[in-house]
DNA sequence: GAGTGGTCTAGACCACTGT
DNA sequence: CAGTGGTCTAGACCACTCC
C-alpha cells in the first residue's frame, strides 16, 4: 500500500545505513534497479530523487550514482573576532603573515585565493536597519569571495557594509586593489579610529538558490548557512554589517560562551 | 537550447522575484502552464520541482502550487548560557517561573509544551569522543522535544548526554517525571556540585533526513541546523553533550562575541 | 561503441480539496 | 462533482563517461 518509490526509497536507504553501500560505492544502474523490483525507469528515477534531496547519493550523468561521502569541513569559530582584534595593532609585518580564514582553517595563505570588490552603494531598507542609519546612507559594499587554490568553487560568499562617512579619514579604505588588507577588517577600521567592540552573528539554514549552487558549486541535497554578522564600535554603533553564506557541506561553526565564575 | 524545465522554472522563479506572485498566491494550475508553455505536464512538473527544493513554492495536493511565505522565527540565543547560569543557584520559585526557551522566545511556560524520555545508555564512539571518556562509559540520554501548545509539530529536537557516575550524588536527576526541572540543566547539574565554565557549540546545516522531516513536519524545500552543544566545567570536564536539531525555516541563532577592551 | 543517466512526451488512473 | 496535484507506465532520443 506504501507509495513504490517510497519503498524502494527506504530499501536503498537503509542498504546505505547499514553500511551495504557505504560512501563513494556506486548504487546498481537504474535500469537494473528497475528490473529488480519490476518497475518502471522514471519510478526508480523518483526513489532516487528523494535519497539525493536527502543528500545520501549523488548523482554523476554517464557513471551512475553514488553514495555521497562526507565533504572536508572548513571550520570558522567566532575565537577569530578576537584574534582579529589582537592582531589589529600589530606591526605590518605580523599583520601579513596570516588572516582569519588561515587561523580558523590551519592554512598559509598561499593556499587560498581570495577576491574583493568594491562599489559605493546607497542603503536600502533592510541595511539602514540593521545599521540603524537612515535610507539612503552612502555605503561601501565589498564582496569577497575565497577558495582553495586547489579548487575551483569558493567556501564562502561575503557581503561586507561600512558606512562611507565613518572610513572617510582613510582614502585607502575605499581602494579595492589593496584587498586582502593585512590584518583584516579590524585593522582597517582601527586605521580610522574604530574600535569593535563585539560581534553579533545571526545564523539560519536554508536551500541554496540557483545562484548560490552555481557559485558555490553545491550539488542538490545539500544546505547552506546564513550568517549575518553585525559588528558594534565602543561607542555601541554598528561599523559593519557583512552578509556571509557558507555551504552546509562544508561548513562548521563553532562558538564559544565563557560564563562568569562563582 | 537550455533546457526546458529550467527555462520555465527560471520564468516562474522572475515572477516570484519581482513580486508579481507574492507570498500565499497560487500558481497557475499545472495543466494551464503545459498549456501555456506548449510542454507536457511531466516537463511543468519538474520545474515546479526545482522551486520547491529550493523553498520557493509549496505544493498543496488538490489545492494548487503556492508562493511560499516566510515562517515565524523562533529565537535562540547564546546569552541563554549566562542566563540559565545565573539561574541556576536562584531560589525554586524564581526557577519555576521561567526557563531559557521562554527567555529566547518571550513566551510564557504555558504556551509551550515540553515532553522528556530518560534512557541509560553506554558511549558509543562518538560521544565517548566529544566527552573524552572511553567508549562504553555509562551515560544518561535524554531526549527532550518543545512546542508550540497551538502547533503540533515540535521546533526542536534535542538528545543531551550526561555521565551518570557525575550525577549519581542526585537520584532525582535520573528521574524523567522530574522534568521540566526547573533551572533546567545548569541546575540539575548544579545539585551535585558542578558548575559550567563555558558552552561550545558547533553548527552545521544539512537537508533533513526522512525522520526529521516527520517529526519537525518539514516540508520538502528545507534545511535544518545541527547544532552540538558541549558544557565544561570549571575543572575542563565534559560535562554534558547534547544534539540539537531545528527547523531552518523556523529558526534564528544569535550568538554574540564581547572582545577585550584596549 | 557499450553503458549510464538526463530530458521529454502522452496518457491512465488515483487522491485530495472545495463547492 | 469539478478541479487540482500525485503516482506510475512505456518508450524515444540525447549527453556524458570510459574503454
Amino acid at each position: 500500500m506504501a507509495k513504490v518509490y517510497e519503498r524502494i526509497a527506504d530499501d536503498l536507504r537503509q542498504l546505505i545505513r547499514a553500511g551495504e553501500l557505504r560512501p563513494g560505492d556506486r548504487l546498481p544502474a537504474e535500469t537494473s534497479l528497475a528490473d529488480q523490483y519490476k518497475k518502471s525507469l522514471p519510478t526508480v528515477r523518483q526513489a532516487l530523487a528523494v535519497l539525493q534531496a536527502e543528500g545520501l547519493i549523488e548523482k554523476q550523468h554517464g557513471r551512475g550514482n553514488f553514495v555521497r561521502r562526507p565533504r572536508k569541513l572548513v571550520e570558522r569559530t567566532n575565537e577569530r573576532h578576537q584574534w582579529e582584534k589582537d592582531r589589529a595593532r600589530e606591526s605590518l609585518q605580523t599583520r601579513s603573515q596570516t588572516g582569519a580564514t588561515e587561523h580558523d582553517t590551519g592554512l598559509q595563505l598561499d593556499d587560498l585565493v581570495f577576491t574583493a570588490k568594491y562599489k559605493e552603494i546607497k542603503a536600502d531598507e533592510r541595511l539602514a536597519k540593521a545599521i540603524g542609519l537612515p535610507e539612503g546612507t552612502a555605503l561601501l559594499e565589498r564582496t569577497f569571495r575565497t577558495r582553495y587554490r586547489a579548487e575551483s568553487a569558493p567556501f564562502n560568499l561575503t557581503r561586507s557594509y561600512l558606512v562611507l562617512e565613518m572610513i572617510a579619514g582613510n582614502s585607502d579604505l575605499l581602494d579595492e586593489t589593496k584587498e586582502p588588507w593585512p590584518g583584516g577588517t579590524q585593522n582597517q577600521l582601527h586605521t580610522v579610529g574604530i574600535e569593535v567592540d563585539r560581534v553579533v552573528e545571526r545564523v539560519t539554514a536554508r536551500p541554496p538558490t540557483a545562484e548560490e549552487m552555481e557559485e558555490l558549486d553545491l550539488p542538490p541535497g545539500t544546505a547552506v548557512l546564513v550568517l549575518q554578522k553585525i559588528s558594534y564600535d565602543t561607542n555601541d554603533r554598528v561599523v559593519d554589517v557583512a552578509d556571509v553564506t557558507l555551504p552546509g557541506d562544508r561548513t562548521e561553526m563553532t562558538f564559544t560562551t565563557r560564563l562568569e565564575r562563582w
